[in-house]
DNA sequence: AGCACGCCGACT
DNA sequence: GTCGGCGTGCTC
């Protein structure tokens, strides 16, 4: 980006009202130090005070005129102060993810939020109460907010300041008054005592390859080769105790480590063991937490309250000052990358955060995503393997049942003969069952239930999807032909949509085996706060025979008394219009087989499915990763789909659609006639209209990425010339799902 | 966050 | 009228 004449700068007050980006004038002689990101100092306000702030981007003309404008005071001397650093992440962040640099640097900094006070502080009583009394008596009757304070004083010693403020409905002037007066005294609040016992490592019962992985990653890091390393080990092969060891290792070097859940994951056996092994030294982020309290953490991990940090995507921006390791569980999951900009992948992220600090990337999956797994292969990443089950027992009989040869010999339920047959059996001998129904994909695709046959774009290799107009079409190159009514390979008149819900399920169930008592768990059943943590302890302690969802009951949860997974409709994700549609459908049915049989008692589980050949589904039935790896990488390199390549999605959002329309294919022909890599599109987006917004989008390809990110910085410069913009742009490389 | 503006009740 | 507390809104 070239300098223009004015700098747009983000000043540093973690207060909403305060964060955009201000116009200031550049003197002369600081033109040539100041560049993107870099920290100055601002007169600010009406009493101009001298406040920090960050150069977020340059502009040639305000809207203010210029003698409004103030000038930019200093560039202070360059420290690499850990703010410093966090700048350049997001600079990192910007450059390979797009978006705005203030969108970046509020993924990396917190934000307090309105309401919610950054350090809680304390207002403490320095008088005695009969002196308060004496101060009511002399308050002035219009001093309203003074008495109340004063009354409230009068009971209580220390007031929390944020109750005085929203409670009390104080004003910080009123508090600041007494302050002065000497009445009484603001302070932090205290903390919570009992910080920072040392726990001792005790690694005494690990298997040898758990050891062994343990002590390569720590003698590494001892030699100054700070890695990435996979960690592919089946379900119950004891990861979390390689993560615990690691880290210790790293806190025994006087490091912090960032450990990464996929926010559902996070179980309370899961915390209890890290809380056991070190105590209070871990803080736990979830999704939940609100900015202020985000905030908090990225506090603690500052002034060293706390070494270890557990949390979704986010917590991989606590800014610890000595990281040692960056710990991420189930690496494959779709919820490390950001669906909001700056899109950026936690997993990217993570190995550029642990190369600017020196430190290690521990990626642990059953099921490794192709991206990770491709890396330990051409040896980016270092691959370790752990596939033996620690508790020693067998993996599951898996069954594949032909849904299409249910519906010739004229069952059209949603349940087969054998899943019907082994739910009774379980029924009967008390013992537990799950049904899986894969909603994913749901959206659209058209498939023939007699013979399996989808239908399919002729250009991109993905499934078509039935429009409003009653058109099939391709979201990716925008390919379009009339629905059909008979199957082009069989002439079966059963061809459509695929509806089955959870609702629809239970009630088949319900009807199936009358006595049975079923719980339900999918978007609907979540939504209230805990309700997820209850369904899922109530069938714990076995309230009921069956529990019915979606995806959500697939992940992570042990439940010992489980003997029988069926799952309901295997290809439903097979076929939404996305090349990652195998890989997670493998992913899931691994997932789901991995529930029956934790306990002493071997499991079954049935897959019911259409496509009963598909490699997706006949791998995973005979749990073989590498046997699905191949097939799919070999894929994934014929079609230069990431990792082989990678992919560029623009999208163009706007209020009217031939606009919309327009700059994407104006877009579309300067990057053919600029750049030689491949563009798709473009075409409507899956969702081609939100809130009477219109989408489209379109896709770059190339083998390298460096290119798509040129393609990026010039299609955001070419955007900031248009004078009057009505339409939005936003990115998304190697895109986890297609729009 | 922190400063000033302006509203409003109270006192001269 | 004038003084001063206190909420509100703006900051390039």
């Amino acid at each position: 980006m070239s300098k223009g004449k004015y700098a747009n700068i983000i000043i540093d007050i973690s207060h909403e009202n305060v964060d955009r980006p201000y116009t200031y004038r550049i003197p002369d002689e600081l033109r040539d130090s100041i560049d993107l990101g870099t920290s100055v100092t601002v007169p600010f306000g009406m009493g101009n005070t001298i406040r920090k702030g960050f150069v977020v981007g340059f502009s040639d003309y305000s809207e203010l005129s210029e003698d409004k404008l103030k000038f930019i005071d200093s560039v202070p001397e360059k420290n690499i102060s850990l703010t410093d650093s966090r700048i350049e992440l997001a600079a990192w962040i910007k450059r390979n993810y797009g978006g705005t640099f203030s969108a970046a640097l509020k993924t990396v900094l917190p934000v307090k939020q309105k309401i919610k006070a950054v350090v809680p502080k304390i207002i403490v009583r320095q008088v005695e109460t009969s002196e308060v009394e004496k101060l009511i008596e002399l308050c002035p009757a219009r001093s309203s907010a003074r008495l109340r304070l004063l009354n409230a004083l009068l009971y209580e010693a220390i007031i929390p300041k944020r109750l005085a403020n929203d409670k009390l409905h104080i004003s910080d002037a009123t508090i600041v008054k007494l302050n002065e007066e000497g009445v009484v005294d603001i302070q932090d609040m205290p903390k919570n005592s009992g910080m920072g016992q040392t726990v001792s490592c005790n690694s005494l019962n690990l298997s040898e390859s758990q050891k062994n992985i343990v002590n390569s990653v720590t003698a590494d890091y001892d030699n100054g080769i700070y890695n990435t390393y996979l960690i592919y080990g089946i379900t119950g092969s004891g990861k979390t105790e390689v993560y615990i060891n690691i880290i210790n290792n790293m806190l025994e070097r006087g490091k912090q480590a960032i450990v990464l859940i996929p926010e559902i994951a996070l179980t309370y056996q899961t915390l209890m063991r890290f809380y056991n092994r070190f105590g209070e030294r871990v803080m736990v982020m979830n999704s939940t937490l609100s900015q202020g309290e985000k905030y908090e953490c990225y506090k603690k991990a500052l002034n060293g309250e706390a070494d270890i940090v557990i949390g979704p995507r986010s917590a991989l921006f606590v800014p610890f000052k000595n990281l040692g390791a960056i710990i991420i569980d189930e690496e494959h999951e779709g919820t490390y990358k950001s669906e909001t900009a700056p899109k950026y992948h936690a997993r990217e992220t993570a190995v550029e955060i642990a190369r600017m600090n020196k430190a290690v990337v521990v990626l642990g999956s059953a099921t490794p995503s192709i991206d990770a797994y491709y890396k330990a292969q051409t040896g980016e990443y270092k691959l370790f393997e752990l596939n033996e089950r620690l508790t020693g027992n067998q993996l599951p009989k898996v069954e594949i049942v032909d849904l299409r040869n249910e519906l010739r010999r004229g069952n059209r339920s949603i349940i087969s003969e054998r899943l019907g047959a082994l739910l009774e059996d379980r029924l009967s001998k008390g013992q537990q069952s799950m049904l899986f129904i894969n909603r994913r994909g749901i959206s659209g695709f058209i498939s023939c239930r007699a013979c399996g046959f989808v239908v399919k774009c002729p250009h991109c290799d993905v499934s078509l999807s039935l429009h409003k107009n009653g058109k099939l079409m391709c979201h990716y190159c925008g390919y379009e032909t009339e629905n059909i009514k008979t199957c082009p390979e069989c002439g079966s008149k059963y061809i459509s949509g695929f509806k089955a819900g959870t609702e629809q399920v239970e009630d088949m169930v319900n009807k199936m085996f009358p006595t049975a008592r079923t719980l339900r768990m999918d978007a609907d059943t979540t939504k209230e706060k805990d309700s997820y943590e209850k369904i899922i302890s109530r069938f714990l302690d076995k309230e009921a025979d069956i529990l019915i969802g979606t995806q959500m009951i697939v992940k992570g949860h042990d439940f010992k008394n489980v003997t029988l997974v069926g799952v309901l409709a295997a290809d439903m994700s097979l076929f939404e219009a996305d090349f990652k549609a195998p890989e997670r459908t493998f992913q899931l049915l691994t997932q789901a087989a991995g529930r029956a049989g934790r306990g002493d008692v071997a499991g079954n589980v049935v897959i019911q499915t259409y496509q009963p050949e598909h490699y997706a589904i006949t791998y995973a039935s005979k749990h073989d990763y590498n046997g699905f790896y191949d097939e799919e990488s070999g894929y994934r390199d014929l079609m230069d789909y990431p990792p082989a390549g990678h992919m560029l999605n623009v999208m163009v959002s706007g209020k009217k659609e031939e606009e919309v329309n327009l700059l994407a294919t104006q877009m579309c022909t300067a990057i053919r006639k600029y750049f030689k890599s491949l563009v798709i599109g473009p075409a409507p987006a899956a969702l081609s209209r939100i809130n009477d917004i219109y989408r489209f989008v379109f896709y770059i390809k190339d083998k390298n990425y460096n290119e798509l990110v040129d393609i990026k910085d010039y299609l955001e410069d070419s955007l900031t010339k248009i004078k009057k913009r009505t339409c939005t742009v936003s990115f998304d490389f190697d895109p986890q799902n297609m729009q």
